[in-house]
RNA sequence: GUCCCCAUCGUCUAGAGGUUAGGACUCCGCCCUUUCAAGGCGGCAACGCGGGUUCGAUUCCCGCUGGGGACGCCA
């Protein structure tokens, strides 16, 4: 069995086409000797980018999804392509027409007038005179080769031969003897059409099997009739479910540009785990079918085991909507479920590629030892690697400075103002106990705000959350020991600092306009 | 408009001619807890509609409706 990944690099790997390279993959090597290649669509010159290529790519590495040799560019195999064009043409099964765009708009257009809605179709004129033609083109006049579809239909034994799609996923799929007219195969500029290279590239590279976007479908009985004109074997198709937006809509650039990951670097660079991504990539349009002991769907899944039990048969037919609070339960899941080596690892891995100065700094500032707190505190804590330095993260309060966090409202009549004492004459008392801790760490502060709280016979929490609102702003953080450690005792104690005078020196303001 | 594909909770899906229609994500509640997160427990929530076939259909067939895709000298 071979499979390819044909994708054009006129953009970035985008997450269809990344789902569609996987279960091209996972195919491929879910068969003993099945082989998976690659090859660039990149027949437009005018869209196709060598660098764009190459982010594909390496896309495709980071998912962690090889190929075998070396990527086919079309690009690079015109001298093929004109040889199938000269043997169509040889064989009167395709021939020069000379109609310009702009011709051909017309009579688009007049098609639509004379029946609404009714469609284009361009075939070549009983009468035509094809010795004038030839000699036509051969003289320079600018033309297009088209497949002569009549000429490739008789050479047929029933129409059902190009016409019927027998899909792997889908069943069989009967098109209308009208589906097709004489398509393009060569441009004006000599360039061949991605319907003429994908048809003699998939030969040329021996696939067997083409898994390919829905989108596709209604371009495989044009190939079907190529692969008849040119005397070549058909593979198997399988066309997969499009994978659509949360409201419907078709995943695009246009996405993009609101902000919405539609791209694998997207997605990367939002802090999603590539074994993640993959996982919850094959989840679209896929099911494994598996139970696991408990009763529950298999969802979790690696690589592995999709490469060892992917079959054609579980892939679906409906299209699939992107679920992007799925992929982040996913995600968070499989970080905090991450030997805390490897998160550092793709952590580090990922501030090297994403990460803003403004962490930078604050990380060097930081130290080795408060750096792995913080990273111990946030691990479980974060949605996304992105999260870790996210200003409105659950790591914000360390990432911020001193005098940058800003005091929740509530948290502060709540934790601060009310109660009698209140929490901030706890934190009066605590203060000094904290800024005099021999050792800053953890365990130190968790016991020393314990014995606090022993000596008064208060809950921990009437402590605890004082101090929290003081240093963070907010009453919500990692535990407290590991909190204050993060920030340092310099900063715990700066912090406290601030908070007693710009919200005790208010309290005691608002206390005089009250009195 | 024409052609094609599709149709189970909001979303991803499992499923069988007879099931209390299962799981996951989201959301809600409770427990745990110094807060958050995590975890545990529980809850809300689906077979689009109309005809057949059948003892019985959500499952099979047809129609409708709805959604999506394709109708390029893009791929």
């Amino acid at each position: 069995m071979v499979t390819r990944f044909a994708p054009s690099p006129t953009g970035h790997l985008h997450a269809g086409g990344a789902r569609t390279a996987l279960f091209n993959w996972a195919l491929a090597r879910s068969q003993p000797g099945g082989r998976f290649l690659l090859r660039m669509e990149d027949t437009d010159r005018a869209r196709s980018q060598a660098a764009l290529a190459e982010s594909i790519l390496a896309d495709l590495r980071w998912l962690g999804l090889d190929w075998d040799g070396e990527p086919v560019f079309q690009s690079a195999r015109t001298p093929h392509y004109q040889r199938a064009i000269a043997e169509l043409l040889a064989a009167d099964l395709a021939y020069p027409a000379f109609e310009t765009p702009g011709e051909l708009d017309a009579m688009r257009g007049k098609a639509r007038e004379h029946s609404p809605g009714g469609g284009f179709s361009y075939h070549r004129p009983p009468n035509w005179d094809r010795a004038a033609a030839l000699a036509k083109a051969e003289a320079g006049a600018p033309h297009v080769i088209r497949l002569h579809l009549a000429a490739v239909l008789a050479l047929c034994g029933a129409e059902r031969e190009i016409f019927a799609v027998e899909d792997q996923v889908l069943g069989t799929v009967e098109f209308a003897a009208d589906a097709l007219d004489d398509f393009v195969l060569q441009r004006q500029d000599g360039g061949v059409t991605y319907h003429l290279a994908v048809v003699v590239d998939d030969d040329a590279q021996g696939v067997t099997h083409v898994l390919r976007g829905q989108e596709h479908l209604a371009n495989t009985p044009r190939h079907q009739a190529l692969q008849r004109a040119l005397n070549l074997p058909r593979p198997h198709y399988a066309h997969l479910p499009v994978i659509q937006n949360p409201d419907g809509s078709k995943m695009s650039k246009r996405d993009r540009e609101k902000g919405i990951a539609v791209d694998i670097e997207d997605f990367r660079r939002q802090g999603v785990l590539p074994e993640v991504l993959l996982n919850f990539l094959a989840l679209l349009g896929y099911s494994p079918g598996e139970k696991l002991p408990d009763g529950r769907d298999l969802e979790r899944f690696n690589r592995e085991h999709l490469l060892r039990h992917f079959s054609l048969a579980r892939v679906g037919r409906g299209n699939a909507r992107f679920d992007r609070s799925k992929l982040a339960a996913f995600n968070q899941d499989s970080i905090a479920a991450l030997p805390p080596a490897e998160f550092k690892a793709h952590w580090t891995t990922w501030c090297n590629r994403y990460a803003e100065d403004a962490w930078s700094a604050q990380a060097q500032k930081m130290g080795e030892a408060r750096r792995a707190l913080f990273l111990q505190a946030l691990q479980p804590r974060s949605k996304s690697l992105a999260d870790l330095t996210a200003l409105d993260g659950p790591g914000a309060f360390a990432l911020l400075k001193t005098h940058e966090f800003a005091y929740d409202e509530k948290a502060v009549s709540k934790w601060l103002r009310r109660g009698e004492p209140s929490g901030l004459e706890r934190l009066r008392e605590l203060r000094p106990l904290l800024a005099e801790l021999a050792h800053f760490d953890p365990e130190s502060i968790e016991a020393a705000v314990a014995g606090f709280c022993e000596a008064r016979g208060i809950g921990l929490g009437k402590a605890a959350q004082p101090l929290r609102v003081a240093v963070t702003g907010g009453a919500s953080s990692p535990p407290l020991g590991i909190t204050l450690a993060i920030l340092g005792q310099t900063e715990t104690t700066a912090r406290l600092d601030r908070c007693l005078a710009e919200i005790g020196g208010a309290q005691n303001s608002a206390r005089k306009d009250s009195a």
